[in-house]
DNA sequence: TTGTATGCGTTATCAT
DNA sequence: ATGATAACGCATACAA
């Protein structure tokens, strides 16, 4: 055989006695083949255990086998589950995970995503939050003839390119929970500007208190950027507030965590004192004390979904593309005290 | 040019007034080169914007520029981290990261991992802890040509391949710590059997009692998984003892915030009744109420190393394997009370 | 120091 | 339905 050690098209096709186009058909499985060939080939693809080299296969068809994992390291949590739900589908196929996080910020951004689709030339490419937003991206990827899949709170593309969450809607029910226990004064920790999440769980906030009657108060709302230490921060401006917030939505669970940070720092009790309510359902939320009522959005279900867009046939069916959160309900929440 | 836009070596050479093999020579720094044709050459490349294509260099080459890590999904946070920390170096080389978790368990994991190296052909593969232990994978790597670093709790490998924490000593420091604030009954949550880091880090542990003429007590020795659940269970048997522990070291940072939530639960205040010390410093450490005091370890500084070993020149020194962890004072530990 | 011919393992073209 | 031959883009052996 060869030196390597590792068939190749030819044994197989020497072996079964026929060309190296027609092993090639019954790896692309062509429709138009005699099944008995087909049955002959196999047979001796599975006798010698033979594989398509990747490479050989990259450079003839100008494409490779992978999937690109784009992102701008928001969070780690998402980034792990978003990995998680891919290798998931990825495993047991010729696909494997290339992970390329880019700097959301520089300005070389588009290029860099540029140079590595064109060439790297993947099979296709996940967009994470919040660089999925970006439509010269989605852009790029057509133009090279790479399939893509953005994920995103807010369904902003074609179902066959999107797996979406429904923020605004699953934030209007959880700050519902908070006015129905009798929150009246309810705060708000933003995410940071211009991330579409961000915007998207601010509009379910105003939802809710809109359904509510309750007029929104605009010192109620308080910047964050969905770290621990800008969830500290705005508890502090939220809490020197007379009257109090007696709750606080937070954008995420990280923030939330800050939130929580500095109202025990001062003493404040919570739930009674201060309800506090998360996004994104980390580990951290159920180990905070007390445990954190909190969001929960199938990232990896979402990412499993997105794989199988990625990777499934053109003539397939794309599969959903809006994904339902869920509220986590714990020991962070109770009635006001007044 | 070509139809696919994207310059070839022969545009190179035409251009440049050259053979392709010139051009070969070029990029890959061969030394025999006349300087005048090498900087024409280099002129034009600049010029077209050639970039090699990776598929047919993989091919011609039958070695991939990529590195693999392959990983046993243990802790999310030192997986993040030490994608970070490869990434880093990695960027602006031509070198991609490709993920390639697997099943430490099936009896299938060998293989699944011969398949991917056989197949792929990466440059180098990092291997994670607890996986990285497996001589037979260091084994498989080296008869297929293909670079590999270990990462682990002690080095148990050449320089070359590991790069290691000094985890024994820094335990022994961190329960030193405990000793000299007083404490005497020291509860100890192993990590799993089997695991270097479990028995680094016990190592350590004895170390510490040993030095101090503590005997050791097999009942305040309790095992855990590195999970939050098991520290949680972990703690209600140490609670249980009479005398109780004063104080208790955590084989990681989860099983701490376990141990803490139980401490809790029971009424205990930490760390007036009982300090806990953890280890890895993820981010729930600092986040958690105390603070926790635990080991930081370098994760993302030794996996820059980790990838200047995998892609550096074949005569280059081959840097640090040995990175040493760091105690973080926070307030989850105090002087005993009695 | 540079060029020519050939190989890497697969797919595509165009026959038959 | 199948095969011969030429790409794909680069590297290596061997010449010159």
């Amino acid at each position: 055989m060869k030196k390597t050690g590792q068939a190749t098209i030819n044994d197989v096709a020497r072996l079964a006695g026929v060309s190296k186009k027609t092993v090639s058909r019954v790896i692309n499985r062509s429709p138009l083949l005699n099944d008995e060939t087909r049955d002959r080939v196999e047979k001796v693809i599975a006798e010698i255990g033979y594989v398509p080299n990747p490479q050989a296969r990259a450079l003839a068809l100008r494409r490779n086998f992978l999937i690109g994992l784009i992102h701008d390291n928001p969070n780690p949590h998402m980034v792990l589950n978003v990995q998680q739900g891919l290798l998931e589908v990825l495993r047991d196929t010729e696909f494997e995970l290339i992970v390329h996080p880019v700097d959301r910020g520089a300005p070389t951004m588009l290029d860099d995503i540029k140079r590595f689709v064109e060439r790297q030339r993947p099979f296709g490419v996940m967009l994470l939050p919040p660089i999925s937003d970006n439509d010269s991206l989605a852009a790029l990827c057509r133009d090279n003839g790479v399939r893509y899949v953005r994920m995103g709170s807010a369904q902003f593309d074609e179902p066959l390119h999107m797996v979406a969450s429904n923020d605004r809607e699953v934030v209007c029910s959880a700050v519902g929970h908070l006015i129905e226990a009798g929150h009246r004064r309810i705060g708000l920790v933003l995410g940071p500007h211009g991330f579409r999440s961000a915007l998207e769980r601010r509009r379910g906030y105003e939802d809710a208190l809109d359904r509510a009657d309750i007029t929104l108060q605009r010192t109620l709302v308080a910047q964050g950027d969905y770290t621990f230490e800008s969830g500290m921060r705005a508890a502090e401006r939220l809490l020197d507030l007379s009257p109090r917030p007696t709750a606080v939505f937070c954008s995420n669970d990280a923030m939330a965590a800050g939130v929580l940070h500095t109202a025990r720092q001062r003493g404040l009790d919570v739930p009674r004192d201060l309800s506090i309510v998360g996004f994104d359902d980390t580990s951290i939320a159920s180990h905070l004390w007390p445990p954190l009522t909190t969001v929960r959005w199938p990232i990896a279900t979402m990412a499993r979904a997105a794989a199988l867009k990625l990777i499934g046939e053109d003539d397939e069916d794309s599969g959903e593309s809006l994904f339902v959160s869920t509220l986590i309900r714990r020991a962070s929440v109770a009635a006001p005290l007044e």
